[in-house]
DNA sequence: AACTATTCGTTTAATATTAAACTAATTGAT
DNA sequence: ATCAATTAGTTTAATATTAAACGAATAGTT
């Protein structure tokens, strides 16, 4: 019953998948000010939309990157200001980070930045068309998570 | 007319790309043998749809990377034995790099190492699902790709 | 023909990332 | 209470990548 060209087809839907992404991540930190990657935006952003405490383990969970990569992205925010680390009393292992006001006020700058972009793409494509393709996009995303761990 | 949400709308679109990029692309390297890379099988799988000679730049150009990483995909690619990388006769600048015996061999059996998952993806969405979802992509890719050079 | 500008590939230094080893702290089982 | 196992975060060594500088070769201009 599949096709023979089957394959092909799955394979040039990741692969548009990893285009857009490139191009998309690219156009995207270029915007960005005062060389802040996508990855401190990310956890900047995710203070503001998720919960305002985290440790670095949950953190790095969240964004599904090694605990070393957590540990740099956070000095990174660190040095800049942006985050505060500090011990947590109740665990010797654990760290409690949070975001600073500096740290907020370089998030809503990166918001104001890339606005333009967002609305270029709203613009050539409709909200609506952008909107229409996410509950796909979401089930093959939740698909390859629950996958992973077989 | 916007909505007050569409940034989010559109935010999340670009952000369930990038998740299934990531998850797509260790799920995908994790199949392919001898520690494969990705970059490494996409030059491979390139000579097979593309063309069977390259300049080193052309394919910097076809994958987007610098020339330094392709020197190092190629670099690596040729330690392996999967390419060979010869002077340009008409022009000292230049090499040509072709893909081996070797190469084609590797090239498929990563083909056939990577065929179970996409089996999978099928089995779960339906081939049709996925192919009608390309032109959109397509789109989305293409105007991302042209708004690149402004 | 001679000079200048461009092009091609490599090298270098920096960054973000991973896997694995490591340290310190906590938990659990006996 | 002790000791082994697990957990949290950091460090180390390796890799893939970029931007920029570089050297050599070619193309273009006068």
């Amino acid at each position: 019953m599949t096709k023979p060209n089957s394959n092909e087809r799955t394979f040039q839907f990741f692969n548009e998948i990893g285009i857009i992404n490139q191009l998309a991540s690219n156009a995207f930190e270029s915007c960005l000010p005062d060389g802040m990657t996508i990855s401190q935006f990310t956890v900047l952003n995710w203070f503001t939309r998720v919960d305002d405490e985290a440790t670095p383990g949950r953190l790095a969970t969240a964004f599904m990157v090694t605990k070393g990569a957590m540990t740099n992205t956070l000095k990174r925010l660190e040095d800049k200001g942006f985050v505060h680390i500090r011990p947590d009393e109740h665990s010797g292992r654990r760290k409690l980070v949070t975001m600073t006001t500096a740290g907020e006020k370089a998030r809503a700058a990166a918001i104001v930045a890339v606005e333009p972009l967002l609305k270029e793409v709203q613009k050539q494509f409709g909200a609506s068309d952008l909107t229409a393709s996410i509950p796909f996009l979401e089930q093959v995303r939740t698909f390859l998570d629950e996958r992973r761990f077989r």
